[in-house]
DNA sequence: ACAAATTCCGAGTGTTTTAATAAGATATGC
DNA sequence: GCATATCTTATTAAAACACTCGGAATTTGT
């Protein structure tokens, strides 16, 4: 009975890097960031974060400091870096479908003539527009914004 | 080597769906339709089939003639069935994580402040006013329109 | 020189989901 | 009453998911 699926999915992979990589963002200018104290802040699994953050190294999107008080830091400007590229990195390229994969799509004979394949071209962009749109700097800014609105809020109670 | 992930995907549930749908669309008019020759036609598996349009009944999408000569018809008229319906009823609500589920989204604590909700919800949003804007009527509109395009192509040959 | 902290790397594992397949019950037109 | 369909439930092989584990390599502070 507990049918609980979710359609169009991101999975732990995209979520969690993208929450990693705010975390990061947030610390900047603090000197390398220890992957332990990203896992506790964010309550991921520390050995499970290790994993996804090795391909974002290897994509340039963090720079990575060895040995003790060794750590992680963002590889480009904030405004750099948009949750698209990270989502990317971590799950793949954006297709809803095989057929309108974002590189190379399984090519199929009736591609042309297909009612079905425009409608995941559509989503596809739609998502792929929405995640391009937004970058670790908007999210900072986004988080100030509401920070400030909260304080005010509270300060009017 | 062979890692074909594919991010934010359809299952083949919410794609064969859209396409019997089509189907049932394009024969409007010629009697119930078996699900063997849609089966045939869209090449799908016909008992993987039968389990979807099973759901497809239940909410109302497609009325069933049992018996020898039966088959399927469309449950509405075709410009009342939009995408996103089929593919609710077929996969679930929309949600690319649990958090921001169409319905009874997963409560957590941290919601109000959480900077990547907000990011989910717009993908969520965007996903769903794709699918929602685009009906059996005007699919059907825009393969006539492709049909016209193609047939004047090839007369200019 | 050494211990502690940390990144790096590959393999293993239980659970869930996916995409069917199978078998049979029920209903209807001819 | 038989061929043609829809309905219903159960089973299954393979893949994906979300970790978990063990240990090697690197750097800092003492």
């Amino acid at each position: 009975m507990g049918k609980e699926v979710r359609v169009l999915k991101l999975s732990t992979k995209g979520r969690y890097g993208v929450k990693a990589m705010f975390d990061l963002a947030k610390h900047m200018g603090e000197g390398p960031i220890s992957l332990k104290s990203i896992a506790e802040r964010q309550d991921i699994s520390e050995h499970y974060l290790e994993q996804l953050i090795s391909g974002l190294r290897k994509a340039g999107l963090v720079k990575s400091v060895r040995g003790a008080q060794g750590g992680y830091l963002l590889g480009k400007d904030p405004d750099k870096i948009r949750v698209g590229d990270i989502i990317r990195v971590l799950e793949g390229p954006i297709a809803p479908t095989d057929c309108v994969s974002e590189e190379d799509p399984e090519s199929c004979s009736k591609a042309e003539s297909c009612p079905t394949r425009i409608i995941w071209e559509k989503v596809r962009d739609s998502i792929a527009e929405v995640l391009d749109s937004i970058t670790l700097e908007t999210m900072l800014e986004d988080a100030k914004k509401r920070e400030a609105e909260r304080s005010l809020y509270m300060f009017y109670i």
